[in-house]
DNA sequence: AACGTTTTGTAAACCGCTTTCTATTCGGAA
DNA sequence: TTCCGAATAGAAAGCGGTTTACAAAACGTT
């Protein structure tokens, strides 16, 4: 009962296996009376087809493979990508892909493009940093259908977040509520979703006529809360003289590392400094007080990440290499508050 | 450019196709120098071997499924899961594992045992309740190696937390703070984690000679943070009658939602009633109190069932089936405190 | 009844690599 | 030199399917 065959069914129904594998493939050129014996005895023999063998002969593998990498953090480590992740899966497995996991160790010595073309994977789904860019060059150039998701590449196309609109939702959120002196802790600089949220930043406060303080101005080393700390404490020690109404993070642990740091310290948020988030994972819910943040829709980058992935491999050629920007939304919670009359 | 295979390889350096399989497998009975030609017109070649080819060949696929199931929010939806996850993948990927991901849909019309079958699977991860036991009564009970996590199998070793340890550390703790009559919001009693946990709660207060009041015990029906709110609203609609003095949750989103109930009536948290959980998740540092709780150690989980999965693939018969029960820790935050005295 | 079409089924090559079995070559001892 | 065993290389048969090219059978027409 180990290991039943094609060559099995054949032996057991009179029929040759070229026969075999038509009827169950649904090919023309089998009768009714032959597919049905094959059928019957495909059950009764409980006959479950062997990938490998099919994939070796089709050159098609069902497999998706999901690159990404931990080094700052991201890939199954940080809560925003297994959610996209799970959206992903949810739209291509009802497409009969499964999804191969690829990162770090296993290919530290072959290189994700050679990683894929060793399993044959149909399709990639990229989650890599632009810093690690060549990392991926190969596989994202190669003939594999690729999408990124976080960060973006000339030659795939790629969905994220509309980090500038959302940074400016935020942004004009503070200004509305009379917020001038508005601090920065700013993502790590190692992509797109880090990039533009900085860069809208530096923007909106020259386009308003802002000072752009340098001692407002604080970077995160990686995406842990751990640097949320070491961020918050660095921006405390700089600005002090000069203490901002409002501190907007780039994503949502900061904020949390932000309003924890600023607590302890005796400050209270949001009567005497307002933070604000971006990312809206689920712990901006549990902050104290609720953390005001930019929402990131997550079903609808994985869904449409899957989406595309399934038309390019499909050999459908009108999918461009362009950037798919998914709209966000600003969560007003508690953590800001119009300014109080102070000067 | 697109496929070098061995044949091109053979063809280039005069040897067979054969002479090249071993030459790259290090096998014996090839003279240095075929192996160096061969070596050099890999590299020339810019050669990577099918692994879809090698797998069929040798029955060895190199592959690992993570089999789960999501339907109550565990699987990839749960921090818990996915750091296990992550802990046992970097334990298996230095053996040159990759791990698949397999689940629901895919699965639905063929089960999990088929799906392993198919894609000629070398191990298992089983994540899955023992609501669902009969999903994968097959795979577990078939030549396929498989350990489970979270949840415990006769037919497999299972790995997890020592979760009556674990809830009499906690019950102990509030009861060294004078608790008596200590609530219990159950989890979902759809595994042995939370039959465990519940029962020794059980057990705890009969030993103590506490009473058990019904009022005080409510069942969460998912794993979900929004049944934490229910569970929460239904705890206080209870017991309104006889407050209890400490509140202890099965999982920690069960804690944040009481906590957050709590506060939201108006009960001070601790002063009032404490609040405990178990899981130490994320989310327990940023509760407003910081979260009491029971630690779970994950990454030793991931990497025990890691390493005793390998070692069932290597074929060590000595591999019983039997449950490793990973220590737990006491977390003292501050969401517990010591009973006032009142009567 | 003879013929041209379709239908249905089979044989065999192939996918890319492994592995056994055998043939050949090489080296060293006698 | 001769001979034997060890080392090396190659041919070929899988692994479990798919797919093409072709033969056989069934069918309908005239």
């Amino acid at each position: 009962m180990e290991k039943v065959t094609i060559y099995d069914i054949a032996r057991k129904t009179g029929f040759s296996v070229g026969t075999v594998s038509k009827a169950l493939n649904n090919y023309k050129g089998v009768s009714e009376k032959a597919r049905n014996a094959v059928q019957q005895a495909c059950a009764e023999m409980n006959f479950t087809p062997n990938s490998t063998a099919q994939t070796l002969a089709t050159k098609k593998s069902n497999l998706i493979g999901y690159v990404f990498s931990e080094t700052l953090g991201g890939g199954l480590l940080h809560p925003h990508f297994v959610q996209i992740l799970q959206s992903f899966k949810t739209e291509v497995e009802s497409s009969g892909y499964d999804i191969l996991l690829i990162n770090s160790r296993t290919t530290v010595d072959h290189g994700f493009y050679e990683h894929c073309l060793r399993r044959q994977i149909d399709g990639a789904l990229i989650a890599i940093p632009r810093t690690e860019a060549d990392r991926v060059e190969s596989l994202i150039s190669s003939s594999i259908p690729c999408v990124s998701i976080e960060d973006t590449y000339i030659t795939a196309p790629s969905v994220i977040s509309d980090n500038r609109g959302g940074t400016l939702q935020m942004l004009t959120h503070l200004y509305a509520l009379g917020h001038r002196k508005i601090a920065y802790i700013a993502a790590p600089q190692d992509g797109v979703p880090g990039w533009e949220r900085y860069d809208t930043y530096l923007q909106f406060m020259t386009e308003r006529g802002l000072p752009i303080n340098d001692n407002h101005i604080v970077f995160a080393t990686n995406y842990t809360r751990k640097a949320g700390y070491t961020a918050a404490e660095k921006l405390l020690g700089k600005c002090w003289e000069e203490l901002p109404t409002a501190i907007f993070s780039a994503y949502d642990e900061l904020s949390y590392a932000m309003q924890d740091t600023l607590e302890r310290r005796g400050y209270r948020v949001p009567d005497e400094i307002s933070v604000a988030g971006f990312d809206d994972i689920l712990i901006s819910q549990c902050a104290t007080p609720k953390l005001t943040t930019i929402a990131q829709n997550r079903d609808a980058i994985g869904k449409l990440a899957g989406q595309l992935l399934l038309c390019k491999m499909d050999g459908d050629a009108g999918v461009e290499n362009i950037i798919h920007r998914i709209p966000t939304s600003l969560v007003v919670r508690e953590s800001t508050r119009r300014i109080l009359d102070q000067n």
